[in-house]
DNA sequence: GCCAACGTTGGC
DNA sequence: GCCAACGTTGGC
């Protein structure tokens, strides 16, 4: 299977970009997500070495930050089992777990941001999902080109700057 | 802070 | 299995 691109949301007042540079070996584990679609992505599409955007909603603006990669193919996510938990969820049993996920490692921090305005501005974009209205999957598939596009377009900007 | 979009829940 | 009610996401 051909490496394999994805986009990763999270707020960063919960969990940025440089909280994951922070931990050992820049790696964690991607917890707490509570979507189906999202949960299947990472339980059966991601594997190790696929690259990641790390996106930052719910700022202003919104923006992708940095890059990252899948260190750990999906696996069940304790944190439904317990019940001091946020995430915990009752029905996710130990023995049929109901909810996985996937273990990554920052790559870089791309050398500015680059917000969704331009996403959306930009024609070889049109198809990426973040750029569409009401999509709210918190991991979503992109494709090779979107990809490097992104990471050209933070490089533009930082020679821009 | 608002609210549109969308996913989930639960009564029937 | 439908669908109304409700909760959450996330851009604006």
């Amino acid at each position: 299977m051909a490496k394999r691109y994805w986009l990763m949301k999270s707020e960063p007042d919960v969990y940025g970009f440089d909280d994951l540079l922070a931990e050992p070996n820049q790696t964690d584990h991607w917890d707490g997500v509570r979507n189906y679609q999202a949960r299947n992505i990472m339980r059966d599409e991601m594997k190790v070495g696929d690259g990641v955007l790390f996106y930052h909603s719910n700022t202003k603006p919104p923006h992708v930050v940095g890059v990252a990669e899948v260190v750990r193919e999906g696996y069940p996510d304790h944190t439904a089992f317990d019940s001091n938990e946020k995430y915990y969820d009752a029905k996710s049993d130990p023995d049929n777990p109901r909810w996985y996920m996937v273990d990554i490692r920052a790559v870089e921090k791309l050398p500015a941001i680059v917000p969704l305005d331009q996403l959306k501005s930009d024609e070889r974009l049109v198809d990426m999902k973040v750029t569409q209205r009401g999509q709210r999957l918190s991991v979503q598939p992109v494709t090779a080109t979107e990809f490097q596009v992104v990471v050209e377009l933070a490089k533009a900007n930082a020679d821009a700057s």
